[in-house]
DNA sequence: TCTAATTTTTAGATTAGTCTAAAAATATTT
DNA sequence: AAATATTTTTAGACTAATCTAAAAATTAGA
């Protein structure tokens, strides 16, 4: 038998593997962007594995009941499911929060070292992270982090892509987090609490022409302006 | 092909699981204790396997040049297999600096969570941990901390087993790491700092009379003696 | 609606890490 | 030195997670 139990010493309702975890994590994060039933391919594209790879999982996390599973289908994840995922995602954003306040890592850095640290098996030692940073509310990126029970608000702002010509906001996150992205946003100053006005949008090219911080103009391109949120107020 | 990338986001000089890991690990404590080359029973035995999976395991990591070894001889580290073995060690005890003077756990409480911690692949992180935590030279229980080239001052101190009437010092570590033996020393007081004098030796079973912090007679059973670092002076 | 394109599943392999049972080598005892 | 005991290795098998190639089901288009 494959001695999964050298990765997790202590006793879990279900077992499941990092694997498993990764998958459901994927699911979730698939349907809160899409808000429909996951398929293989959308699977498949976000796990870097074939098609084939993920009909075998999805069978398996059916089996142990963390998703609801229809051949040719696509997949929902059942309410066991969704806990595994918004307790990682919980573990993801609070490691974040301790890599970039207590060690000083920046955004685009921490994103990588949490997607490991995330599947560190214990429950209280995430509690005891959060008192010990002030139960922060928000990871570095701006994203909410779930309470225990795995609620949490979920996001009001709307993309800078979104907003209308005298529209006047305040940056608040990202909705895509690859470290390229990340370093451009650096680059360019449209970074957390920045002060947005838009000034004019271009339709040729989805572009927009924005005041940053009531200084500089600067000029967004679609790409950027369709994955930054931006609290309106 | 497995995809073991998944769990190793970075770049490696030589791709190694964490089975293997653990495996390194557990020769080296092995070496260390016994101090000569490791046979497969007790790796079987520390790794709580089979010896047959043992040897299986003791041929990838010889191929992989972690380590020497001679069929029927036993094993014993390479430099880069000491390394690896070594940072596994540092990254083990910075964590459990980490969980006890940082987030309030107690020294039984903090090992298991840090053989999960240990496998975090990344240097970085452990200098930075090394930094914010004050550059401990000692983990909460009295074991030297390895630095970044896997250099520590091996421990100069004695067992309380062998000390002498009349010795007098004070408890620095244990050799065994068990929760079980952990709440113990707690229980009878004899922890990290306590003061010990030696006031006699019972040669019928090898128990130990000593006054613990210049206040309270105590009797210690040799199992316990055993396996408990003092510093004499 | 029939055909073509796409998506999903199945079939069959591979690797890491494990096992049990049996064989081989080494060590110990008489 | 032979017999016995112990240790180690080999042989053969299993599971999780992956793959490629082919088949089946669904969806889209003419």
């Amino acid at each position: 038998m494959h001695k999964t139990i050298l990765y997790y010493p202590f006793q879990f309702t279900t077992m499941i593997s990092q694997t498993e975890e990764n998958y459901l994590k994927a699911i979730y994060k698939i349907n809160e962007r899409e808000g429909k039933s996951v398929n293989t391919n959308a699977i498949s594209a976000a796990m870097n594995t074939t098609a084939a790879s993920v009909t075998d999982m999805i069978k398996r996390l059916a089996d142990k009941d963390f998703i609801n599973y229809e051949k040719y289908r696509g997949v929902t994840l059942t309410t066991e499911g969704e806990r595994v995922a918004t307790a990682l995602v919980r573990k993801h954003r609070m490691w974040e929060v301790f890599l970039c306040d207590k060690l000083g890592y920046s955004w685009d850095e921490c994103h990588d070292l949490a997607e490991q640290l995330e599947h560190i098996q214990s429950a209280d030692l995430i509690d005891r992270l959060d008192s010990f940073l002030g139960k922060p509310k928000f990871d570095p990126h701006g994203d909410p982090i779930p309470d225990r029970e795995g609620n949490y608000a979920k996001r009001q702002q709307v993309l800078l892509g979104e907003m209308t010509v005298g529209d006047k906001g305040v940056m608040v996150g990202v909705q895509e987090h690859s470290t390229a992205f990340l370093q451009h946003l650096d680059r360019i100053g449209l970074v957390l609490a920045a002060e947005v006005d838009v000034l004019e949008i271009f339709e040729f090219d989805k572009s927009v022409k924005i005041k940053l911080n009531k200084t500089t103009d600067l000029l967004i391109s679609s790409k950027v302006s369709e994955n930054v949120f931006v609290k309106i107020g």
